[in-house]
DNA sequence: GCCAACGTTGGC
DNA sequence: GCCAACGTTGGC
């Protein structure tokens, strides 16, 4: 299984309008840059992300799972871009700061950390493991 | 609200 | 195919 983190500014799309669609999940739509469409390609059902407030909050609130493989974007007739479905799994119980992670040595490599810009990231065994103690969150 | 960093677009 | 111009993201 792979780990992933998701960003999204609470006012477009938040961790709580996530949980309100409970099993039923949603796109995680309106990705418009390659590099971010690509890791989403690369996921499969099953497979484990962070959720993050970027922006405004920037933190990690909770993780969530990919429950449905790459498809085309609902948003557009491009067919350049695709996106996946996620649900929501459990709130952290103690949302992470990018401060936070700025000050873990064990996260200096993290792409969170090193690239601002990137949507939809992935994240590292290691990283995750980190962020779950950090979050005081059962990481599986 | 500002602006640096980055990605994309389009003229040449 | 290069690169200047432009638009967007997101930390501060």
């Amino acid at each position: 299984m792979a780990y992933w983190l998701f960003k999204s500014e609470a006012e477009v799309w938040s961790w709580d309008q996530q949980v309100a669609k409970a099993e039923e999940g949603e796109e995680w739509n309106g990705v418009r840059n390659y590099q971010a469409r690509n890791n989403m390609r690369a996921m499969k059902i099953g497979d484990r992300g962070f959720f993050y407030h970027s922006r405004a909050e920037k933190e990690v609130v909770g993780i969530v799972e990919v429950c449905a493989e790459a498809h085309p974007d609902s948003t557009t007739d491009d067919l350049r871009w695709e996106c996946v479905d996620i649900k929501a799994v459990r709130p952290f119980a103690t949302p992470v700061t990018l401060a936070m992670c700025k000050q873990d040595p064990r996260l200096s490599d993290m792409v969170l950390v090193n690239n601002s810009r990137l949507s939809v990231q992935p994240v590292t065994e290691a990283e995750w493991a980190v962020l779950c103690e950090l979050g005081n969150t059962d990481p599986t």
